[in-house]
DNA sequence: AAATATTGCAACCGCTGTCCT
DNA sequence: AAGGACAGCGGTTGCAATATT
């Protein structure tokens, strides 16, 4: 009845991976693909839970990641599908290619919250908070209402399970990781542009967003 | 320079819907 | 059909790095 454990829980690692656990998760990954998260542990011969595996390689270990702070631009359109999706982390991030989930829920917790809060919005509703302000409060939060205004025309682009971006599923995965079957290889592809973006800072990044520096510290660890 | 507070983020926990036997 | 494991998701925590006193 059912399926077998997702694993021993028994002598497992928890905690920071280290540098040559990333480097086993990455080769078996890279070499096998993913078939089965229960299995990657022990094929790849880490002592971890399947859980905590597909979380470090969909959190940072992914190739296709972008690092780096948000950019103003990102952030107003978080805030925006925030307001549209709630916190719906996953549903948000599929709007910024690159991004994680979590990463987007930090970002949130710690910067954009204080931010709204700042220029006298509630992050709950988005919607100005009510209550009795001080002069300095009332410049404070002009001075960051100008500094910080939504730039004209951003066009969110739909998640994909809304409205497909491109006319064929060939082209609406190329930027994703596909074949993710054991015994194939892993392909990355880009595309110039997903959705349509007028700002430039964003544009910029979408456009190259094969943004990452992760392989170069791989030779060590025996990569190609 | 040391102590304390704050910040940022990686990783874990627990829940939910889906899938498998 | 039912029980149980799985993947995925969102909330929370722990801790290192940084800022402040």
């Amino acid at each position: 009845m059912g399926r077998q454990p997702c694993c021993e829980r028994v002598g497992l690692r928890r905690g920071p991976w280290t540098m040559e656990e990333d480097a086993k998760l990455m080769n078996f990954i890279l070499n096998n693909g993913i078939q089965c998260w229960r299995l990657v542990p022990k094929l790849a011969g880490l002592r971890r839970c399947g859980k905590s595996c597909r979380l470090r390689w969909i959190n940072y270990l992914r190739p296709d990641l972008k690092r780096g702070a948000f950019t103003e631009a990102e952030e107003n359109m978080i805030i925006e599908l925030h307001s549209r999706l709630g916190n719906r982390w996953s549903k948000i991030a599929a709007h910024f290619p690159g991004r994680t989930d979590n990463e987007i829920k930090n970002q949130w917790n710690t910067k954009i919250k204080k931010k709204m809060k700042l220029m006298g919005l509630d992050s709950l509703t988005h919607k100005p908070i009510i209550e009795q302000k001080t002069e300095s409060s009332i410049a404070e939060s002009e001075e960051i209402h100008q500094n910080l205004e939504f730039q004209e025309s951003v066009s969110i682009p739909p998640p994909e399970d809304y409205q497909p971006i491109c006319d064929t599923n060939q082209e609406k995965n190329d930027y994703s990781i596909k074949n993710l079957e054991m015994g194939s290889s892993i392909m990355f592809q880009n595309k110039e542009s997903v959705g349509n973006f007028s700002m430039d800072p964003f544009q910029s990044w979408m456009d190259n967003p094969f943004i990452w520096d992760g392989f170069t510290s791989l030779g060590d660890y025996g990569f190609p």
